[in-house]
DNA sequence: CCTTTCAGTTAGTTA
DNA sequence: TAACTAAGTGAAAGG
């Protein structure tokens, strides 16, 4: 990460503008704590008056404003907006965030900077709201209607042949047999061929209409023309869903985990 | 402010532990920056494996982690949660945030910390979104939707007598008169009583029934009941509403501002 | 690019 | 405290 810090009883402005605009150049993420003032105007128009907060300035250009407490910013700016920095009379450091549409402005003058940091950091760590497939289909089980409403449940067993896809057995509203597919990660063309081949198979067997769902967090890209295609719906599936409707059971490893 | 910053090549996780604890027992603002991965749980569950980020612990004991990229954090939690600080292995520093009600948990793991601060921020600042009591009512005589649904203006006459307040006469969708004061801070008795004499004076001149409604962002504790006890109806209004009313005009400003 | 919907929404107001 | 609503909502998905 190698940071760089300023850090002084009294930095020097000109310092601090050059450590800003060096990290707004390269992509950096901007810590800067100090006296300040901030104006807002765009949706609508706020003035905050003097006083202590932390501005950060993250690689995409997104601002936010704290100040000592509160989850939200006081006053942000969403990323993607252009910046200008300067010093004014010599002792006040302004620092101007501007989007078009909307056209908004966001304007910080610090008349006083206590610490300036620019961070570049190294992440390629991967988010993951995790529940297995496993437990999606236990989820479904227990409220088919995250699939769909008014959808019952007809059978919960597992196995129709192979292997690699959790598949359930439904009746919808209207009566017809539903075979749903469940994958946890976004489905592909596979998972549309693999329901098509329990959909074929069920149909073989019983004369009823049948029909198909995909349900997935969502669809690769092709996937849905595939799916259209051979005549079947996806249904989004969240993992938080899924872990809502699971939670109280998690609940003893959650007491565990605290 | 007088920070406290830890920032070294390798710092000590004794020392960094001590920061955060002592940071936490003050109710200081504490930035840490350095590698982690990340576990959530609670009324979803995520995982976000190892990188760089910068965490923040507000006074609240609001919890922030930020990614390089993205006005949101990727983990966080709301402000009153409770923390665990400790040294695993001699090697890993463990903070782990909790919450009751909903009972959620957050446990961010650092193997290695680039800087860690410890704030005292100083600030009394106000902050206002501001319009000026003209502006509410200009907005009002533009979109009386904003007082109520139905309502139609009379008369834009200001000034019925005395100063300090605005007010504007309109009907009601039953055909009533309707006297709207207009106070751009939060309303007190006065406001509820300056209220009450214009309504007064109005039905001294006309047979009609008239109501009064007072147009606040809120009301001072109390006015309530005042405004109850003489009959009156109270409707929040916002400066944000209204400076969306008006935006289209303040546009030539705005340009001026950017 | 615009619209609609969702969120571990958060935050504020009221009953 | 719970329920309801608004937000400078932000972010994602779909047209």
């Amino acid at each position: 990460m190698s940071p760089k810090v300023i850090s002084a009883v009294s930095p020097q402005l000109t310092d601090c503008r050059d450590l800003i605009n060096e990290a707004l150049a390269k992509q950096k993420v901007l810590i800067v704590t100090g006296n300040c003032t901030v104006d807002y105007e765009g949706r609508a128009a706020s003035r905050l008056t003097s006083g202590e907060r932390v501005l950060m300035i993250k690689a995409d250009g997104s601002v936010l404003l704290h100040r000592r407490s509160g989850y939200e910013p006081v006053n942000w700016q969403p990323p993607r907006c252009q910046f200008r920095v300067s010093i004014e009379d010599g002792k006040l450091l302004s620092v101007v965030a501007t989007r078009q549409k909307p056209k908004e402005s966001l304007r910080i003058v610090f008349d006083n900077i206590a610490v300036a940091m620019a961070l570049a950091l190294d992440d390629e760590g991967e988010f993951a709201m995790h529940v297995t497939e496993e437990q999606m289909k236990q989820a479904i089980l227990l409220e088919p209607s995250l699939v769909e409403p008014g959808l019952k449940l007809i059978s919960e067993e597992t196995k129709m042949g192979d292997s690699g896809f959790t598949d359930v057995y439904a009746e919808d509203s209207s009566g017809r047999l539903v075979v749903i597919e469940i994958k946890r990660t976004p489905a592909s063309r596979d998972a549309a061929l693999q329901l098509n081949r329990y959909v074929v198979t069920l149909r073989k067997r019983v004369s009823r209409p049948v029909r198909g769902i995909l349900a997935a967090p969502e669809l690769r890209s092709g996937t849905s023309v595939i799916l259209a295609k051979l005549g079947y719906d996806f249904k989004a599936i969240s993992p938080e869903k899924c872990f809502q409707v699971l939670k109280p059971r998690t609940d003893a490893r959650l007491s565990e985990f605290l």
